[in-house]
DNA sequence: ATTTTATTTTGATATTTATCAAATTAGATA
DNA sequence: TATCTAATTTGATAAATATCAAAATAAAAT
């Protein structure tokens, strides 16, 4: 099961109408109408409800003359919370986690102290750097050139560098007034 | 574990951020302002998650100088889904279910092929057998005495009784125009 | 004492969703 | 085929809630 399978799973599971019709079909397999009146509600919200249960796997249904049987299944139910919790991430987050382990590599092997030990030829570890001192600026705020050398020495004694491939990566912008941070997101 | 407190848990579990933030406590403890880093959320997020789970019990906090330090309670987490499902329920839920048993046994007891054998000599057990030859009347509409003499007569030739005691027992009202249901809930 | 920093609370907002009544569909019996 | 009955879908509504910005607390360092 995956992380966002066990987040559905819980989804189903934080119900009470949902939680009390899982503990009626784990005493024996019943059809909508029924569950209808063991609960108070109506059919269509019953309906509703083995709907979002079938969509998980929590149950199953199969036909008997008249009626839609609805039947647990158990296996769903037999894991740990701690076993869905620990499930490993799907996809798109492992990626994330990639590239944030990657990230965090490239600023400790060039950073040390708050110091930048030195400018990485590599531009795609460059930018990782750029983008971790673009923090040391307000976003919105204007910058005179001055103001960006002082901040930027901070870092690394070659500033204009620095300053000039905050321009090139587009992490910050100027004109005749100074410099500020693009901010894209949002 | 209760029935309601399963409930609680579920629903903790069922939210992106809170099953990340587990995730991210069952590695290692964290405070506030690591976790708003790791998921891309605010500190105030944070901390409304982190409150909801410790409600529940599912994380508990320490404080180490500058920070406050959250940690999973690890016990939590150890049943099964199924051993949650399967709590007994609550007080009330339970009253009220032994209350809908007597109310079968009764039921089952004076009627049969949708006729009333006979009208309880016990005022508990007659309340139980009106309320439900009741259902038979539409809410707010107004019926003659003629009409509720032969809506009852379906159930017992002593419909005389039964009117009375419909009346008797503020299930019915009357006045000059006629019967009609007393709706008390919604 | 003052300032800084971490955390929580408050207020507002947008999204999700459980529920019902009414309408529709599907299956089975007559 | 026609007619019940069970089940689902649709549309509407009210309640819950995840999120953020801003304000308020708390706690530590200067």
């Amino acid at each position: 099961m995956t992380e966002s399978e066990a987040l559905a799973l819980f989804k189903c599971l934080a119900d009470k109408s949902r939680l009390q019709i899982l503990k009626s079909l784990a005493m024996e397999d019943m059809y909508v109408e029924r569950l209808a009146e063991r609960l108070n509600l109506t059919a269509p919200t019953i309906s509703f409800h083995l709907k979002k249960l079938t969509d998980v796997g929590a149950v199953r249904s199969y036909k008997t003359q008249y009626y839609t049987m609805y039947a647990l299944c158990s296996e769903v139910f037999r894991p740990s919370i701690m076993e869905l919790i620990q499930e490993k991430s799907d996809e798109a987050d492992l990626q994330a986690q990639r590239d944030e382990a990657y990230r965090q590599k490239v600023l400790s092997s060039f950073m040390q102290y708050g110091k930048l030990k030195s400018i990485p030829a590599q531009k795609k570890k460059e930018r990782i750097i750029l983008e971790e001192l673009l923090k040391a600026f307000e976003p919105g705020r204007i910058y005179t050139e001055r103001e960006v050398n002082i901040i930027l020495a901070d870092y690394h004694d070659d500033f204009c560098t620095l300053r000039r491939d905050m321009i090139g990566e587009h992490l910050m912008e100027r004109d005749k007034n100074g410099y500020w941070r693009v901010d894209e997101q949002k």
